[in-house]
DNA sequence: TCGAGAATTGTTTTT
DNA sequence: CAATTCTCGA
């Protein structure tokens, strides 16, 4: 039996309500969470709901994940069988064993934004289109959007107006065509192709309402109209749906997001029942008060009152600076003077772009603090990432043409644009697929240098196919980088990105060798039943399917005790549903928060997503927020100039206390030619590998193979593996190993690692 | 075929 | 400014 008196009367109220539509609109910090999985336990125990029959729905990863491990704890045995997965998730599971009703193989593959783009590219090529007037990115996102609308090419096709549209119209078309061909579907095409499914067999339909009796959503305010349509087929027989949203939240309309879905709750499921959760748990009152005073200036939303039975506490501290060097040191010296015994994971900063984060990270390592930054470029796009995926994918399914030809001259082997193009023109004219065609290639005499190499190719990846069902994962990575000689073209390189690339590659042998070790015992029976269904999966495309469905923040460790000791760096979208002791908001600069695009538009509703961001920033604080901004800041490469953000006005007086930034305290040195000490000038592009240890847990890790000397020094001349000799610039004690500056000459000049390039003297 | 250097873009936000 | 794409010579 539960206990259920840890919560409060209202959240008591949304957990009874279990039959028939419920809308619970749950504040910032008012403990949603809490409430949906006490309602799961609810269910099962007291209302003895077999927990096969529950379906909780989340967007992230992340959120699934702690959803997870939450009603595990609280409902115990037989909990496992409730189904908590994000939207798109849920989707592929679904697909993969039903897709084939619709005339789709259940091997699809899943295009990321890159794939979207490269396969765009090649269609623009093919229809002649000006990629001075389109860019592949607007025809992608004018795509995307008409999917969450669930409007088709044919449609599109019918409703296009003017010449712009009837030539997106054609790519809409064109670029379906390619997904199919490629056996591959994009993001927005796993809830497009679900709903599809769907409506198209009544008997997979019938199965999965019976299946889901019971379902949660979360972040409801979120949703678009593909995923309120599946939603809405889900729960069409049994009408036991409860969402939790914050209309005050919502911030991905330029996702496809529909305010609408959770203002119109109401009306879409009638007899809803609507519960308010206004207590907040989490911000001090001056926080809370500031934040309420913000969010009020948008109109068109749902009246909430949010308390708080805490104290005031701080109020919150706004500091204008200078300049933006001036705001990213003065808030990292902040926290290095407020963190005390280290624990610097009280502390968040958050910004508006990602452009933003440069400034920060350069700081961090200047003041020595550690960090972990979320965003930026998600560690499965990275370029060595995406090879080996395309690696494993081309083993696993060779109908992906874009994978193919991504590694066919990866690492180099001499097949140039060329002959791709020969290949590319003779599997469409036997109508076989990329792969394919390389294997025909050798043999029909329209290539002919190349032939051999194809055929080399073609071998290896025939060699891992025949090698890999005996075989783990992690070992068949191993194998593709030793045989093709990936690891060896890197050994070679020698410099500080190859080393960071393996270390990427390490860690990607580690998620999935702790995959296969998770994934023996995954067992939640949806592979039984239903004729029809195609049959588990192996290991290599389950592996593949879920690296194709991580976002970035989903790595994040969460809860302030369990993230290691370090400053967390991310934009404000990715601070949703996180909260932390002490918040910094910064580059509060009208133009960029709100962004240049909202205020210019002259657009109230985009203006107020601003808001909300905003209002979303603000209740990340537990007990303290500063907001920062800069007088001016280099964007695009020239000086921009700045008032301060209009929300900053929009906090009354009594709440805040306004500063003047200091600048840096040797800002004079900014001038003179020698960098100030502890200040690197330096403007090399800063680099760390996703999951390597921040820059300052180097300091402090044990020191692992660094040797205790070098046989040369700064002057001498050295030999290296490819670049020949060069000239010994600097030798620097990165205390993990000696980090070594050469001038190559022709080859220019390459900072290494002294243990890894293996340097000889000469 | 491929690399280096030049030209040319561009900034929200992401499952 | 910096990242990506383009162009040209070998």
């Amino acid at each position: 039996m539960n206990d259920f008196n840890n919560l409060n009367d209202r959240q008591k109220e949304a957990m009874f309500c279990t039959e028939g539509p419920e809308l619970i609109l749950a504040g910032a910090g008012s403990g949603k969470t809490r409430v949906l999985t006490h309602r799961i336990a609810y269910l099962i125990s007291e209302k003895h709901v077999d927990p096969w029959h529950i379906m909780a729905i989340t967007f992230t990863n992340k959120a699934a994940e702690e959803m997870r491990s939450r009603v595990d704890s609280l409902a115990g045995q037989g909990a496992e069988a409730v189904w908590v997965a994000t939207f798109h998730s849920s989707c592929v599971r679904i697909l993969r064993r039903f897709i084939s009703r619709i005339g789709y193989d259940g091997h699809f593959t899943i295009y990321d934004a890159d794939d979207q783009k490269t396969l765009m590219k090649k269609i623009f090529r093919d229809l002649n289109i000006d990629t001075r007037i389109f860019r592949e990115r607007n025809v992608l996102s004018a795509i995307s959007s008409a999917k969450d609308e669930m409007t088709g090419p044919d449609e599109y096709e019918k409703n296009a107006a003017g010449y712009a549209e009837e030539r997106t119209a054609e790519c809409y078309r064109a670029y379906q065509n390619a997904l199919r061909q490629n056996n591959a579907l994009d993001f927005d095409d796993l809830l497009v192709k679900t709903v599809q499914l769907f409506q198209a067999s009544p008997e997979v339909l019938e199965y999965y309402r019976e299946r889901f009796r019971y379902i949660m959503v979360d972040e409801y305010q979120d949703t678009n109209t593909v995923q309120f349509k599946l939603i809405e087929l889900l729960a069409g027989k049994y009408g036991n749906l409860c969402v939790v949203g914050d209309d005050d939240q919502s911030i991905y309309k330029f996702r496809g997001a529909n305010i609408r879905n959770i203002l119109n709750f109401e009306k879409s499921f009638p007899g809803a029942k609507v519960v308010k959760l206004e207590q907040n748990y989490r911000s001090t009152g001056n926080i809370l008060d500031a934040a309420n005073e913000v969010i009020r200036n948008n109109r068109g939303r749902k009246e909430k009152h949010l308390w708080t039975a805490k104290g005031k506490g701080e109020r919150v501290r706004i500091i204008r600076y200078e300049n933006a060097v001036d705001e990213a040191d003065g808030v990292i010296k902040d926290i290095s003077e407020k963190a005390k015994s280290e624990n610097f994971s009280r502390f968040a900063v958050l910004y508006r772009t990602n452009a933003q984060s440069r400034l920060l990270e350069e700081k961090c390592v200047s003041y020595g603090i550690p960090y972990q930054l979320v965003g930026g470029v998600n560690f499965y796009q990275r370029k060595e990432i995406k090879d080996i995926l395309a690696y494993l994918k081309t083993v696993a399914n060779g109908k992906d043409d874009l994978s193919v030809m991504r590694i066919l001259n990866v690492p180099k082997r001499g097949i140039g644009q060329t002959t791709m193009n020969k290949i590319s023109v003779f599997a469409e004219a036997n109508g076989i697929g990329f792969y394919e065609a390389c294997l025909r290639i050798p043999s029909s005499g329209v290539v002919s240098s190349a032939s051999e190499k194809i055929r080399q190719f073609t071998e290896l990846i025939e060699n891992f196919r025949g090698k890999s069902s005996g075989m783990t994962v992690a070992a068949l990575i191993g194998e593709i980088l030793k045989d093709t000689g990936y690891l060896e073209e890197m050994k070679e390189e020698g410099d500080i990105e190859a080393e960071a690339r393996m270390e990427n590659i390490d860690e990607l042998t580690n998620k999935a060798v702790s995959f296969e070790k998770d994934s023996t015992d995954i067992s939640d029976g949806e592979d039984e039943t239903l004729p029809g269904g195609t049959s588990g999966a192996p290991v290599l495309d389950r592996f593949l399917e879920e690296v194709s469905l991580v976002a970035d923040v989903d790595r994040m460790e969460d809860g302030e005790e369990n993230r290691t000791g370090k400053v967390t760096l991310m934009t404000l979208h990715a601070a949703k549903g996180l909260e932390f002791s002490d918040v910094y908001m910064v580059g509060m600069e009208d133009g960029l928060f709100p962004g240049g695009q909202a205020v210019a538009s002259g657009d109230p509703d985009e203006l107020e997503e601003e808001r909300r961001l905003c209002y979303v920033g603000i209740t990340r604080a537990k007990e303290r927020l500063t907001m920062t901004n800069a007088r001016t800041r280099m964007v695009n490469g020239e000086m921009r100039w700045s008032e301060e953000s209009r929300f900053l006005k929009e906090i009354p007086d009594e709440y805040k206390e306004e500063h003047a930034g200091r600048g840096r305290e040797n800002s004079a040195f900014r001038f003179s030619k020698s960098p100030s000490p502890g200040e690197r000038e330096s403007t090399e592009p800063f680099r760390r590998p996703a999951f390597a240890p921040s820059p300052i847990s180097f300091a402090k890790a044990p020191q692992v193979k660094k040797s205790d000397h070098l046989d040369y020094a700064v002057g001498d001349t050295v030999r290296h593996f490819k670049f020949g000799e060069g000239k010994v610039l600097e030798i620097a004690d990165g205390s993990r190993d000696f980090e070594v500056t050469v001038d190559f000459g022709a080859h220019g000049v390459k900072k290494m690692f002294a243990g890894f390039a293996k340097l000889q003297k000469v």
